[in-house]
DNA sequence: TCTCGCACATC
DNA sequence: AGATGTGCGAG
């Protein structure tokens, strides 16, 4: 109980200000070669308690080398796995408290990519975006020691582009940038999602944004993922296994050329022909490291991020480190770092089994989320909420937490609501439905239960009064944040799950999707 | 573009 | 030993 939550009072805001001025320019520093350790992530504090938490991204190196290629990442029908994987090592958590770690991907912006001429440039507007997806950490929820003492790794997310996949993978469209992104939850009773004041904290690391594709464009990228990826270490080989690969399968025929894949390492080597390596998106690279910390959330504006378009719309600010939120981060953000060390044993945990959530908009929680697609309209007004990312100050705590929530729930709404129609449809299936008036509960049970529901679908119905009206209230209501459906928001947020089939895939993949929250009654009752 | 079966790899 | 994760390249 009640540990506590908080470790800190309060502030709330923190951050965000600072960070949100987006550099732009500087790029890299990060790249001092510590490696995963320093925590590069803009952070967006909801609520007290969550200033002083520190995530790190593990082997960013690596995510650094494939950012300056411009990163891919294969989506199939049946769901691909991310690599690099996104592990964190968190620090700051109140060791007592339980939290939930959940990660989504959100659009990074409202294009649609092209690779030609060996490079990505935009080749026209993004298709609409789908709910979103949470993938919450198996080991959820799980007290603040836990989480810290060894590497949290989302390894076991799937991608997929198939917008109707009934495993709860998290569904995305090719030849579209995105930014994952990770969210911190306190579990407290006192806290749980539902409840009102459900503090959590979003780290996104810029560094990890990435094309999605159905079959890699860029040879570089096959070939870091050959070279650094265990399960495609067949393909490494010196030129001679590689011409052995060749001849078998082909048997002298041709010998590709440049095609794709062919040249795998050899041109990947380096040199290859395309190489080019600018991605005119953006190689994020250099952004990277902006986000680190905290911000707050919010944002209303968010019309800042929001397009950003050209390119990397990350905000950056890089500041490695990041003002995490003042005052205690501080310390943190530096210990942070070095904490860990590789040695950690994959994954929390389990991973077992991972749970999805749905959320609803990309944004997902409202926070970071939207700023990118902005664009439209319906979508912005979600996002709105949520935008913030780079931009702007710190909102506060309540904007956050609807946006939060809003990306929880109320993508539903907003997704829902405005959304195009396409994204509520499929999902329903999925609904876990996690009923229980928190988050917390769901999310605990999430793993568990599926449920029942199903069938509908959509109907969107379960809310959950949880989330904090007030928080809510304030500000989605008014405008601020969501606007719409927020309906739901009004103070509750709904949150509706659906319930994966467990069928399909055992309660790993609890995705939520969409939705509100659902007080209790379904399930709980 | 995307999907599929394949050989090869890890777990 | 079986399940599963990879990129390949044909279709």
């Amino acid at each position: 109980m009640a540990d506590q939550e908080e470790t800190f009072p309060i502030q709330s805001s923190p951050g965000g200000s600072d960070s949100r001025e987006l550099r732009t320019e500087n790029k890299s520093e990060k790249p001092n070669g510590t490696s995963s350790k320093s925590p590069s992530s803009q952070t967006t504090y909801i609520q007290q308690g969550m200033e002083g938490i520190k995530v790190y991204l593990h082997e960013r190196e690596l995510w650094v080398k494939f950012d300056e290629v411009g990163t891919e990442m294969i989506i199939t029908k049946a769901g691909r796995r991310m690599f690099p994987s996104f592990k964190v090592k968190v620090a700051g958590l109140n060791p007592k408290t339980k939290y939930i770690l959940l990660m989504d991907v959100v659009p990074a912006d409202d294009h649609r990519y092209k690779f030609a001429d060996n490079k990505w440039s935009v080749s026209g507007k993004a298709e609409p975006a789908m709910p979103g997806r949470l993938y919450v950490h198996p080991d959820s929820p799980a007290t603040g020691a836990h989480w810290m003492r060894q590497l949290v790794s989302f390894q076991k997310l799937k991608l997929t582009n198939n917008h109707l996949d009934p495993f709860g993978h998290i569904i995305l469209n090719s030849m579209h940038k995105y930014q994952p992104r990770i969210h911190i939850v306190k579990a407290d009773e006192n806290n749980g999602f539902g409840s009102k004041n459900t503090a959590f904290c979003t780290h996104v690391f810029p560094e990890t944004a990435f094309i999605a594709v159905t079959s890699y464009q860029n040879h570089k990228i096959t070939q870091l993922k050959i070279e650094n990826n265990p399960f495609a270490k067949g393909f490494r080989g010196s030129d001679d296994m590689e011409l052995h690969r060749l001849s078998r399968m082909q048997s002298t025929k041709e010998y590709p050329v440049v095609p794709r894949s062919a040249v795998r390492q050899r041109v990947g080597s380096s040199q290859s022909p395309f190489s080019g390596e600018v991605q005119g998106l953006a190689t994020p690279s250099t952004l990277s490291s902006q986000y680190s910390q905290c911000e707050s959330g919010v944002t209303s504006t968010s019309q800042d991020l929001l397009p950003q378009s050209g390119s990397y719309p990350l905000p950056h600010e890089h500041g490695p480190e990041y003002h995490c939120i003042k005052r205690k981060v501080e310390d943190d953000c530096h210990s942070g770092e070095h904490s860990y060390k590789k040695a950690y044993p994959e994954s929390s945990s389990s991973e077992e089994d991972h749970y999805y959530r749905p959320v609803g908009y990309p944004q997902g929680l409202g926070l970071a989320g939207g700023p990118y697609r902005s664009e439209s309209s319906q979508r912005q007004a979600c996002m709105y909420a949520s935008a913030s990312q780079g931009a702007e100050p710190v909102p506060s705590l309540e904007d956050i937490s609807c946006n939060t929530w809003a990306s929880v729930s109320p993508y539903g709404s907003c997704s829902v609501t405005t959304m195009q129609p396409m994204d509520r449809l499929p999902y329903q299936h999925f609904s876990a439905h996690f009923t229980s008036g928190s988050l917390v509960s769901r999310l605990g049970g999430v793993g568990g239960h599926a449920s029942p529901q199903l069938g509908d679908g959509h109907h969107p119905a379960m809310y959950q009064s949880s989330m904090t009206h007030q928080t809510l209230g304030r500000q989605c209501s008014p405008g601020a944040g969501i606007q719409s459906p927020a309906a739901g928001l009004q103070g509750n947020e709904y949150l509706y799950t659906h319930g994966i089939p467990r069928t399909l895939s055992p309660h790993q993949y609890h995705t939520v999707h969409s939705v509100s929250i659902m007080p209790e009654w379904n399930e709980n009752s």
